[in-house]
DNA sequence: TATAACATTGACGTAAACGGTAATCTTGTT
DNA sequence: AACAAGATTACCGTTTACGTCAATGTTATA
């Protein structure tokens, strides 16, 4: 019997496909162990379970770790950070329910207003991490190009 | 007397201005404790010494932990895939030694293109990040600019 | 020269982010 | 029905990257 998943996911618009957290981690690349992890500490909301309480993950939730993961790797985000980042995400989910609900032009504005201040806000620390890259990337092309000059120059002297 | 400073740095052509600990924790920002684990697990080469066993920073020095700062913060690195990137570092500092001794063009040539391989395995990782960030960013403003639509839709309609 | 304010090296402590194991259920298969 | 395979929680262990003393030595200054 699988009443308890179709409770928990009837009133979803998704494709209601479930995972078990074997098929999650082969995919997602994360340990069984720190799906689990990730479960206990809050950074995902407590799976759907079958009847008998065997995790379920539903494709919003693997969506989620492969945030997650890409906060992790690329960013360097501690777990305390990707929360925070996570929060961000789930207000901005909130409003965008709240938007659907709401009538009055004057507030969908300015929920939108709220959308983009909290988006510009990650925008910010992105685009701060993209600056240091780009000039770490520039310093080594330079030396490839600086490389390039000289080799040019010892092809000239060799003649 | 500072003796033993003027024999560490007397062959450095280098401005060979040294500092102490406090000043280049203030400097790079990374904490006493932290420049001293650093030297204690090899990422930093052991610094040079006042008579009385008191550590001194060259600016070559707080180059380097600059660099690591950058690594760690930017590139979200562990030490020990920092160590790798320094070593990388060091050999291209090694082969430039070498790069000027060399007097045969054909292996100056053959040792530029080895420093380019070195630079380009760095580039490459930098690159693969720098995709990933760029592809967030671009979802983030994607979002943006929906929200921007319906902003103009709202006020269309509510004229 | 005495004292305060710095430094040094152990040594132990700690938060984060899992890994691994034990004891106990659940489930697909024979 | 029985058994192997896999899941669950609970709990202890581990690594990384430092923080925090304590005991001791050094140095600038009054």
């Amino acid at each position: 019997m699988i009443a308890t998943d179709e409770h928990f996911f009837s009133e979803n618009t998704d494709a209601l496909r479930l995972y078990s957290i074997d098929q999650v981690a082969a995919q997602t690349g994360l340990t069984k162990r720190t799906l689990r992890y990730y479960e206990e500490v809050g950074l995902l909301p407590p799976t759907g379970r079958t009847e008998g309480n065997y995790r379920r993950y539903s494709d919003e939730d693997i969506h989620r770790l492969e945030h997650i993961k890409k906060l992790r790797d690329l960013l360097g985000f501690s777990l305390a950070d990707i929360r925070a980042m996570l929060e961000v995400d789930d207000e901005r989910g909130i409003l965008k329910e709240a938007y659907q609900h709401e009538t009055e032009a004057a507030a969908r504005v300015a929920q939108l207003d709220r959308g983009d201040e909290l988006i510009r806000r990650q925008l910010q620390i992105i685009e701060q991490k993209m600056a240091g890259l780009e000039q770490m990337r520039a310093t080594l092309e330079a030396n490839i190009e600086r490389h390039e000059r000289k080799r040019k120059l010892l092809l000239k002297n060799s003649l």
